[in-house]
DNA sequence: TCATTATATAGGAATAGTCCTATATAGGAG
DNA sequence: CTCCTATATAGGACTATTCCTATATAATGA
């Protein structure tokens, strides 16, 4: 569980408030791992419960008592662990694939104009990405080294890149549709008796 | 959720029984849609239930018999209407990159060692796709046009590109480790204080 | 003065997906 | 003769995630 690893994470840079890691994980992971309010404090009493954090109770007389966490030595050693070992990197679940699958059954026109309706949005969503750097400075002041900044941006620097890739397939797609173009590049026996 | 509209599409090509449904999902899709046998099974009950789908019993003596879902002009409706509309195509959930947020929290050569294997993996990976038209040719038979075909493909084509994309990243990111380039290639003002 | 935002925690219901198991029969391999 | 595979369906338990709600108080702004 991804989740119990993000907190664990944050937690080894300092003791946080689940209030805390919520305002940290919006203003930082929660482009590529949004988390859940309620589901913060679940996992807290989880970690806790199996001794990856523990627990202090920071007495507050305006407000109710801050619960502070802090990672334990089990935790950091889970923490490590999980860093060290490969991923995957190949979602298993893609909904837009799905649909480019069944997408013969519609006609060509709307497959076009959902292609258009998505460009369009992937194009403001690389202007967002280029607004990221300035928007989280306050979050990024709290870096301790270049070299933490450095892995920091390489999740947004990956986000582009994903997003300029997707740009230029989807282009190429719509290139293709235009010019019905169906030729698969695969050497299809068949290709001669279809339509 | 896509499972059902998965099954729809399915059903929109022919009348299949749940069995049928998890062999055809496991020849075509289940490289970025698997689908659980159970979760199938509960999937076209509850299909049946909204009217999505309608179900004939084959009776058979020597077998449990079949029962056989059809998509109802309610179903084509729906599919149609989810087939026409954009898709997101931004994961909000990738734990590959929750890990490479943190792995400045590692040495440098525990994350060199994990993105070699992962890159080792990858490529072995780009290798399967490659098998992956031949593999397929029972089911890619089964396609009534060649326009049919090109949108099956083009699912495989993302899947490589998305795979070249993402090795050639990770081969950029392992030469700037190897060279200790920390910089972040954003203007950043604070940038010479750190160490 | 009234509404909103911020601080702070947490339970309940619902949805999605995985894993394991049970039932039933036929054919083929070793 | 037994084990495995294929055909065919489906329930139960569990995990992950989302959404909604409840509780409590202080400060800010219109």
């Amino acid at each position: 569980m991804t989740l119990e690893y993000a907190i664990l994470g944050f937690l080894n840079y300092e003791p946080l408030s689940g209030y805390d890691l919520k305002k940290v994980f919006d203003r930082s992971i929660k482009y590529f791992w949004h988390a859940d309010q309620s589901q913060i404090y679940k996992t807290l009493s989880r970690l806790t419960d199996e001794n990856l954090v523990k627990m202090e109770i920071h007495e507050q007389t305006d407000r109710p008592d801050r619960k502070v966490y802090s990672i334990t030595p089990a935790g950091q050693e889970k923490l490590y662990h999980w860093l060290a070992h490969p991923f995957p990197m190949q979602a298993s679940h893609s909904s837009p694939l799905v649909q480019i699958f069944f997408s013969g059954q519609v006609p060509d026109e709307t497959v076009l104009k959902k292609l258009d309706e998505t460009l369009t949005a992937m194009r403001q969503q690389m202007a967002v990405y280029d607004l990221v750097p300035d928007q989280i400075q306050d979050f990024t002041a709290m870096a301790k080294s270049k070299r933490e900044l450095f892995y920091w941006f390489l999740t947004l620097e990956f986000g582009k890149r994903n997003l300029q890739m997707t740009i230029d397939w989807l282009e190429s797609v719509v290139t293709r549709l235009k010019n019905k173009d169906y030729s698969t590049d695969i050497g299809f026996e068949k290709e001669i008796d279809l339509p």
